[in-house]
DNA sequence: ACGAGCTCCTGCTTGC
DNA sequence: TGCAAGCAGGAGCTCG
């Protein structure tokens, strides 16, 4: 489940790879990755072939590659649940889920792999210093120009719980379930504990406590005890060790020892200690 | 305008 | 054993 850390980490892997390089040819192999280019695959592919990739950016969960020499100035990636980015040579294989690949000039392959077809791509134009597809997402708090105070003062104008707020990525952006529950943890908060009963102090905690849980989890090179997230060279990410509630339902909080408690949300689930977490007077 | 719920998808796990 | 239901969940969309 790709956050704002592996996303980062895939960044980090693809930017030696494929900054200076020219696109030589697209292979659309599946249909679904292209759902959200309205002008269709044809035009991704003219658009992609011979542009020059000359930054690799991201935003929260958002990547994308500047490209000079075509009308489209941004390729934008979101790899959704399971997508990665593998590179490698024109004899490799990347199994059934592979979707989209890209040659370069060097001989490089770039293949963009999905298992569960959430993930997509898109040759985008630019609004200001994003592709248009990322200008709603908000600054995520590895971002120079993150505002941590203004974020905590637009948190506590929701109405609605904590959790959601963190997964708002027009908040702040590249919090998912995983690091939202850790965040939580850290912070001593209930997910439901209401946002507009929260105090500037706590607002700031708790969106702090989630940047610092996503650095150390870069750290650690991207969270990963599942096989559908790995770097852009094969290997897994492992920082599934240090996760403190998410994933532990039954097993003994590290703080109080209490049982670590799993919780229904939003179609999801939510991991949190009963005894450090525990239910607010005011809850959403 | 804002908040909440639904939906997309595949493969592994669980239960009858 | 085999089949079906459950579960994982980011984010765009729709509805109230």
């Amino acid at each position: 489940m790709p956050e704002l850390p592996e996303v980062e980490t895939v960044r980090r892997g693809l930017e030696p790879v494929v900054v200076g390089r020219r696109v030589l040819r697209v292979s659309v192999l599946s249909h679904r990755p292209l759902r959200r280019q309205a002008e269709g695959e044809r035009a991704f592919s003219d658009w992609l072939t011979g542009a020059r990739i000359t930054s690799v950016q991201r935003r929260g969960k958002y990547l994308w590659w500047w490209l000079a020499d075509t009308q489209r100035p941004a390729l934008v990636a979101h790899l959704g649940m399971s997508g990665q980015f593998r590179t490698g040579t024109s004899q490799d294989g990347f199994g059934p889920h592979e979707r989209v690949r890209f040659e370069l000039d060097d001989g490089a392959v770039l293949s963009f792999v999905d298992q569960r077809t959430f993930g997509w791509v898109l040759a985008d134009t630019a609004v200001g210093d994003v592709p248009a597809s990322v200008e709603h997402i908000a600054r995520d708090p590895f971002d120079e120009r993150f505002d941590l105070r203004g974020a905590a003062a637009r948190m506590r104008s929701r109405r609605t719980g904590v959790k959601r707020a963190l997964l708002d990525q027009t908040l702040v952006s590249g919090i998912g379930n995983i690091y939202a529950d850790e965040a939580l943890w850290r912070a001593k908060m209930h997910p439901s504990h209401a946002t507009d009963s929260l105090s500037r102090s706590a607002a700031t905690a708790v969106l702090g406590a989630a940047a610092e849980v996503m650095a150390a989890a870069l750290q650690a090179g991207g969270t990963s005890f599942d096989p559908l997230y790995v770097h852009v060279n094969g290997e897994s990410g492992w920082f599934s060790r240090d996760l403190a509630v998410y994933g532990r339902e039954g097993e003994p909080c590290r703080r109080c020892g209490r049982a670590i408690l799993r919780e229904a949300f939003a179609n999801r689930s939510s991991y949190r200690c009963p005894g450090c977490q525990p239910l607010p007077a005011r809850a959403r």
